[in-house]
DNA sequence: GGCCCTGGTAAGGGTAATTCATATTT
DNA sequence: AAAATATGAATTACCCTTACCAGGGC
């Protein structure tokens, strides 16, 4: 609890995953810091009070300097034994009150008086000294894993591409560049000195992977698909060797693409089924690599290219495949894969009790298993059996462990209330009881990337529980709206150009507030494969009471709209709006419709219906539930919230190539809340 | 010259989605 | 018997980390 003013040689970061700003009623900015976040990587004294400093800096000055505003603080921790703390500021200048009220990046810092290493800005939500520290080697890492900092690995999340995307923009804003290739591959490391720095704001990765990873994405010789022209390929191998820039140069293709096409070939390399002779081989050089007997079971620290070297007709990868996969279990002793099994492997995830998929730790779950392949086999089984059941991709990881999937039997899954009803809409589309009459989950998948599910007069639309970003609930005024065969339910998609912003809250469930949503507007695009013609549900079979789903899209294309050609992230900290009104609207097919829906427990609504002749865009924003905070009080009009999109921007950036783009925008859209509400009324 | 910082390359361990071949069901 | 469908194996496009190196500045 201080005044923020300049220190910066007293100061360092603490790291926190996620603290969340957001403003209240009085035009006090709030910042919660959740404690278990804060503990994770706290130093080693714990008993230290939570003194913490704020720092506002700009975006275009990372350094701290004496322009930056006073800004009162005052933090108070939440409780006596909770080093969490809620952080009440409140702008004293025109300046920072501009910065506010404005939400131009106000970057955010929590200083740490004892620390004394360095600063980093911190990012919108959250500041990480990993993400500013360019680190490759061991000791680096070590170094710092010894100061407690942990970091992410592995597989970017949506949430962490939303903040990069984000964080890019603001770069390319501030500076007034307009595509980020340029600052990317053209400027010099000079010229784009403390871009990535900057744009690793917020994340909790050594900047190095920030930079891999940006590279990839903008990238257009990356992501070409798939390799026609093996034939020149191997030509350009024998002339070039390992030059791949040469060779990727030579394909339009990036060196890491080319380098991994090459990994696949091999001259001598036999395909289809193995042979006995070759499995055996395989077996005996694993054995012999590492130090091991037949029967043991190996699944790590194999040299998978000298294991390919020596077998001599398969490749690394099709070594390693045979082997986890199917090999090492044979030999090992290991049983085929029931029913049993795949319930068990279901409620053992469940009992596991982890927040995020990614911390199962799959070799422990494998151990002594015998009818697991391995622990990367059980991995990809548990990805199937999610795949089985519809929505597998929208049901929020510990969601899709508990109800509604109480049991599994080998046919069917069975809610606590009944049969599990799952209809398909669309194919990205999921109608699911929840288990409580008449409420159902319309889920939507965000590979497909659909956008909007609206409803018939029947059917309501609520925020999905805070659990589930990607769920909406569908309410039937009465269950048998639903539940009657005889009574068709029509759900209307009509996609394109909508952005529908949910804001969960703490206890939606338990006072469920409901919106009534309908917009109809044109679809353009032409990535969705089905023909859009009214969509008969499947069922599954043994189904008795089977609402008799519909899909009447009205569309002008015959194509129902992925997200394609838009820059979401424009969008990406938009301003949550509230109106009084439920509406109800139908709008003319031939035009956009764009809407703003937000909900709380007061009222759910939808803010906006506007008419737009732009070209297809939609966009799906939800809270993340990791970034979202509800603050105990009403959220303003201009809170900023973390939000997620259901885009790709990997895809998403390589459409915006084929797509005009940014012109449908007309201007361009900031983060700013104030600006996305002029769009809106401007159009 | 030695060191640090930033940026870059290559190797290789991985994942996830698709394709292919075959078995099973209708 | 043929067609449709399901399933598991194989393949492949792409992702990520690690190790190492180079050039510039101090």
């Amino acid at each position: 609890m201080s005044t923020v003013e300049e220190d910066s040689d007293t100061v360092t970061v603490e790291t926190v995953n996620s603290v969340t700003l957001t403003r209240d009623t009085d035009g006090n900015l709030i910042l919660h810091c959740p404690q278990n976040e804060a503990d994770e990587v706290d130093s080693e004294d714990s008993t230290e009070p939570p003194h913490k400093r704020l720092c506002l800096s700009s975006e275009d000055d990372q350094s701290i300097d004496d322009s930056t505003p006073c800004i009162s603080v005052v933090a108070l921790p939440l409780s006596e034994n909770d080093q969490s703390f809620e952080v009440t500021m409140t702008a004293t200048t025109e300046v920072a009150d501009d910065e506010i009220t404005e939400g131009t990046v106000t970057q955010i810092q929590i200083l740490q008086n004892e620390q004394l290493d360095d600063i980093s800005p911190l990012g919108n939500e959250e500041v990480s000294a990993v993400s500013q520290a360019w680190f490759t080697t061991k000791e680096d890492k070590d170094s710092l894993t010894n100061k407690g900092h942990k970091w992410k690995q592995g597989m970017w999340s949506k949430e962490e591409i939303d903040i990069l995307m984000n964080n890019i923009e603001r770069y390319l804003k501030a500076r007034g560049i307009k595509d980020a290739t340029e600052i990317i591959f053209e400027m010099s490391k000079d010229e784009r000195k403390d871009f990535y720095r900057t744009i690793a704001w917020g994340l909790n990765r050594p900047l190095f992977a920030v930079y891999r990873r940006v590279l990839r994405m903008y990238d257009d010789r990356n992501h070409v698909g798939k390799y026609e022209e093996i034939e020149k390929l191997k030509e350009l191998r024998i002339k070039h060797g390992n030059d791949w820039a040469t060779i990727g140069a030579a394909l339009g293709r990036s060196a890491s693409s080319v380098k991994d096409r090459c990994r696949l070939m091999k001259d001598t390399c036999n395909t289809g089924k193995w042979t006995e002779e070759e499995e055996k081989r395989l077996a005996e050089v694993v054995h012999e690599l590492t130090s091991t007997e037949p029967g043991d079971i190996v699944t790590q620290g194999v040299s998978w290219a000298a294991v390919a070297e020596r077998v001599g007709t398969r490749s690394e990868k099709q070594c390693r495949s045979k082997w986890l996969n199917y090999l090492n279990w044979k030999q090992s002793g290991g049983t085929e894969w029931t029913k049993e099994d795949e319930i068990n492997l279901i409620l053992r995830i469940a009992e596991l009790d982890v927040a995020d998929e990614n911390d199962i730790n799959w070799d422990l779950l494998a151990e002594g298993w015998s009818s697991v392949r391995s622990p990367q086999w059980l991995r990809s089984k548990w990805w199937t059996i999610k795949r089985q059941i519809a929505n597998h991709k929208d049901v929020s990881f510990p969601a899709s462990t508990d109800s509604p999937a109480a049991t599994v039997d080998s046919e069917t899954i069975t809610l606590n209330s009944g049969t599990l009803q799952t209809f398909e809409i669309l194919p990205s589309f999921h109608l699911q009881p929840t288990g409580t009459p008449g409420t159902y989950l319309l889920q939507t998948s965000s590979s497909q990337g659909l956008p909007l599910t609206l409803t018939s007069p029947t059917v309501t639309l609520t925020a999905a529980a805070p659990a589930s970003p990607e769920q909406i609930i569908v309410h039937a005024l009465s269950p048998e709206h639903l539940l009657n065969t005889s009574d068709n339910v029509t759900v209307q998609c009509h996609t394109p150009r909508v952005i529908i912003q949910t804001v969960a809250t703490e206890d939606i469930t338990a006072s469920i507030s409901q919106a009534e949503l309908t917009v109809d507007s044109d679809i353009h695009s032409s990535d969705f494969p089905e023909p859009p013609d009214a969509l008969e549900a499947d069922t599954f079979p043994g189904e008795i009471h089977q609402p008799k789903v519909t899909v009447e899209p009205s569309f002008n294309d015959a194509h129902v709209s992925k997200f394609s050609d838009q820059n979401s992230t424009e969008l990406m900290n938009s301003v949550m709006v509230r109106t009084e009104d439920l509406k109800q609207e139908e709008e003319s097919p031939s035009h956009l419709a764009r809407a703003y829906v937000t909900e709380d427990l007061e009222s759910p609504t939808i803010e906006e219906q506007v008419d737009q002749t732009i070209d297809d865009e939609t966009i799906l924003i939800v809270p993340s539930p990791h970034g979202f905070i509800q603050a105990s009080d009403v959220i303003d009009t201009e809170s900023v919230l973390p939000l997620t999109t259901l885009t790709d921007p990997i895809l998403q950036h390589h459409r915006e190539e084929l797509n005009i783009i940014g012109s449908s925008l007309g201007s361009p859209v900031s983060e700013d809340s104030k600006d996305v509400e002029d769009l809106v009324n401007c159009h």
